[in-house]
DNA sequence: TATGAATGAGGATTCATTCAT
DNA sequence: TATGAATGAATCCTCATTCAT
């Protein structure tokens, strides 16, 4: 009848996970909404495509665990970011400052991507899309800031001496997308060996960065 | 979103330009959609909106020039493309073989960028979308083809002793990739420099593939 | 839109507050729903809406308190109605047959429309909703049977020569009208005054219905 | 896909009736929107509804012509209005000023609902929807607008002693508040007769704004 | 009794496309 | 060629209601 603000005495927003159940099916929802956009494409991922997958038998059921298509694409950004930053960051930590550091990150990332290429694929997708108005990604957040993260760490490992002079964020621009393309080609080409393809990629960005002529750069 | 075969009584498809008046406007149609796409996103970028950027004051006009939605975007995938060859192609043959065309390769892609933003993010835009059937990006043989075409100049170049050894395949997703990203950042960041990331981009990649330690990098 | 006649396994209709706790409940869940309409609109006064300003947890309890939209509905009108006596009918019980009464009508009205101003509004909203199937409102008897009632007041009045002759009903409707018309200004607009309105209303209706010239406004 | 603000390269919005078979289309869905409001409300008139009366295949095509819901419901007031207008204006100009002038208005107002009593009655209707936001009715302008034309009218006829003294604006208020009930009664109630109700509204008013006390009030 | 979750119908609106002018 | 009007499928979302707990 009306367009107007919400009201409702449901969950809908971020309902912290209020109750178990409703926990549970966000998570269903999420995975359904991540194996829908990997598969059709953020453009073709509709609630009722998603509600499909899921076994829902109504879109209805998706508004009522989300505030609207905003809010689940987030989560769905969310859990993925989080889901990489769990398998990760305990492999960064792990490793030595420097060119290791660097080498696992990019390794990891793409072994990660190898066990779950679906999540990445959807968020490169859902971070493709542009709002008309702002003309800007509205879940470019995630994006930026694991942008500047990295660029944060170059410029801690040139100051130690770790890594020679260039801009750093030029560097984590390239190396971000490097890893992201490396997630499109996962889903798209059967052929692509993601842990190949880490390697590769990490050697080429330690070449890249390393201080002096990597001599036996891999071996 | 899937259609074919009717009985076409006049233009449509590749009509090869039948006449110069359906050439024209075939191609202010393309440009109108290359801006639209570029402001408000693949996803936005209506038929409606595109008509009215170009002026046009129906939507069905584009309908009888281009044999679908699919159609158009092709001409504007292949617009940009041709564009950016026009552009880059003869900086390039004019280098010199090995890093020199390496650095040209790069910084002329960015020079194209700087001047022609709209194009490069229209098509980085197209070029996320996938079919809901084939699962595949129906614009993505430009794509592909691009980077081949790298691959085979890296492969060339190792023969040839110019660069070192790597998976060239790798290295010339990496290299697309930023390029690609660099393209949303020129569009997202007001500050973004194309020719300043032009150049970090060229010398980072030629650090990483360079044949023996880069000692002096611009020369 | 339309539904009826289930296995009820509980309350719901006019269980004529079979506990005391049901019975607070639904004067809660009435009262939400006053203000509700009164604030939102008829149109905009989802169960959701309402549940959410009673406080409760769930639309599925109104759904549980009262059989039906409707029967919510009828629940509103009935207790405003009912105050509304409450407030006016001992008022004018007080006051001497003919034009004092009808003075007292139309001021207790718009006293009572002061001191309640979000039932008289409520209601005069529901009473504007017609059903789509039976074109009536559904809620109209309480209308209409206020209009006769005052309808009456006025021949019993002309019988004594209290009044001078008029057709009673379009009197009765007039002043009805001219009432609940007055309720909507009084929420929408801050600067009206009921009282001074009724005082206004009165002395309007009294020389309509007096039966000879009215020399002296208030004796 | 998104909610952005439209583009639309066809007459949507007030298309001053560009060509005329647009003009023909909105009139006719107009006139449908007006039939449909007064049989089955204006909370169960929706697009669909309002289609199929119009005979129309699609509610895509009211959509197409009007700019949303206000932007037809607008064209519904304005149209009642405007006829309304057409209708009761020249009577009341031909009438002499003061008591005359006020009976005409009454009865020309009941003669109109008489030959259109859908037109009041939905209008009459959507002037009782209010926006869940603020509360106030969209519509209401035209509302205003002519319950502050007729307290004018009484102002001016009290400068000239045409009239007694009274608030004009609660007279204008019950008056307008009369008739438009008026319409509702002739469409609920079969035996409503409005020619006598307008008579016996015009006098009963023109007892109650008499200058002096009406001893032959129609002759 | 109360709750949260689920349901499915129905809401307006946008879209690419077609077709008679 | 170009236009404006029409189409109907598809979009997200809200709603009152039901039901197991």
């Amino acid at each position: 009848m009306s367009n107007d603000r919400r009201a409702e005495p449901t969950p809908r927003g971020r309902g912290r996970g209020r109750s178990i159940t409703e926990w549970v099916r966000r998570q269903q929802i999420v995975e359904a909404a991540i194996a829908t956009i990997a598969e059709v494409g953020i453009g073709s991922a509709s609630f009722a495509r998603i509600a499909q997958r899921a076994g829902l038998s109504s879109t209805g059921i998706i508004s009522y665990h989300f505030a609207g298509r905003s809010d689940l694409i987030n989560a769905v950004v969310a859990r993925v970011v989080a889901d990489g930053q769990a398998y990760i960051g305990p492999r960064i930590r792990a490793a030595e400052p420097g060119a290791d550091q660097l080498r696992t990150y990019i390794t990891a990332n793409l072994e990660f991507m190898a066990e779950n290429p679906d999540g990445i694929v959807a968020v490169a997708d859902v971070l493709s899309v542009r709002d008309a108005d702002t003309q800007k990604s509205p879940y470019a957040e995630f994006h930026t800031a694991g942008i500047e993260h990295l660029s944060d760490f170059f410029q801690e490992g040139q100051k130690k001496g770790l890594f020679c002079e260039f801009d750093t964020s030029v560097m984590a621009l390239a190396i971000r997308a490097a890893i992201d393309e490396a997630g499109y080609r996962c889903r798209a080409e059967p052929d692509f060996d993601p842990i190949m393809v880490g390697n590769e990629l990490a050697e080429l960005f330690v070449r890249a960065a390393a201080v002096e002529p990597v001599t036996g750069s891999g071996g």
